[in-house]
DNA sequence: AGACGGCTTGGGCATACGCCCAAGGCGACT
DNA sequence: AGTCGCCTTGGGCGTATGCCCAAGCCGTCT
């Protein structure tokens, strides 16, 4: 067998890698504005130069690093739902996510940091609003085929109540620990009388 | 009558009030971490050194200047909720304020900023955990007068929408703008099938 | 009128930052 | 074996920051 030829520019993708992951960690430990290209640099264990190698600047490595998480996230996450057997066991896996979700980890305080840096960073809008896009009409797929009125406003809000307990989560403790799925779950429920709007589906 | 004595220590109590003004709208725009003693200083329009007269660090100025805001408003919505004649008027309003609320204001960036911020300041993180403990218990408070199951858990869940849904207005725009309301009503409506756990109210 | 005290100013210090650069290392081709 | 090219290093420059400080201003009180 040919023995694995290790290029110099193999190495020079993993380090890459590793201080993508660096970004990543820091952005959600210290803040988009709290990491520096030295903190990056010492995390992955490399030069101080090596960042603007790279990277054109911090801003763009800090960029890549925050889609690359978001994205594999969310796709993790529509991966869950095309694989479910029935549509009631995809939701009740974003239902279950929801009381599981602890909001103080990294992961989600990465969301977070990277929505408000979008809002000063137009690239990074474009990258965001992408991803979100793509999962909010997947999940909206999934609501129709559960027969969920406005499938596409309930996925909009279940998607922004997600974000919205990753935020309180992190300041504030929940009356009760897991049990915001059963209020959740009455969205998915039809109560025959939701005519205060023009309905998408018709009311026989 | 009396001329109003205008002192010096009214002057400066005013000075105070425009670096604290100063200081949440360039949270707002700059973001947290963003925000200068320099640049506090010549938006209120005072030398640069006066911010550390009235204020013991950058990071005391900011964390006053946020909770003052994020009180003064929890306090206008809880006032809306207490002056409305019914409770069903009260939730109206908390439901249209949904539909109209940009997400790219200033105070909504600003809440973000701050909930964030806490996250990495204990004394911040006490301020903003006792405001909206408050406000979600009035909230609730006006859920159970309106027969909402769980008034716990689902004003935990319309708060926690309320500001997912900032965030997420300020990247992803809204598939059918102000069409959230019906969706979050449906959580205020009893489907009479919640059985699912242990429920608060009895059901006869 | 003179002294006092709180308010305000602009500059200065030490530090940390983003980005750049000359030099070295090391494996892959001719 | 020698040359080339990519990767990596550590230091340096200009800038901006938080906080501090000596000096000045201006009403108030004795």
């Amino acid at each position: 067998m040919p023995p694995p030829p290790v290029t110099a520019a193999d190495r020079g993708r993993e380090v890459r890698q590793r201080l993508l992951r660096a970004g990543a960690a820091l952005i959600a430990e210290r803040g988009w504005s709290g990491v520096s290209t030295r903190a990056v640099a010492e995390r992955a264990q490399v030069g101080p130069g090596l960042v603007h190698y790279h990277f054109a600047s911090l801003g763009a490595l800090l960029t890549q690093a925050a889609l690359g998480t978001i994205e594999a996230l969310t796709q993790e996450m529509t991966a869950m739902l095309a694989a479910a057997a029935t549509p009631e066991e995809a939701l009740e896996g974003v239902l279950g996510a929801l009381d599981t979700y602890p909001g103080t980890d990294p992961t989600s305080l990465l969301f977070i940091e990277t929505y408000l840096a979008a809002t000063r960073d137009e690239e990074l809008m474009r990258g965001v609003a992408a991803i979100i896009s793509t999962a909010r009409e997947e999940l909206a797929g999934r609501l129709d085929d559960h027969g969920v009125p406005r499938p596409q406003e309930t996925a909009a809000v279940l998607l922004a109540a997600l974000d919205g307990l990753m935020l309180h989560r992190t300041a504030v403790p929940e009356p009760a620990s897991g049990a915001v799925s059963p209020v959740l779950r009455r969205l998915l429920t039809d109560p025959g009388i939701d005519a205060s709007t023009t309905p998408r589906r018709a009311n026989p």
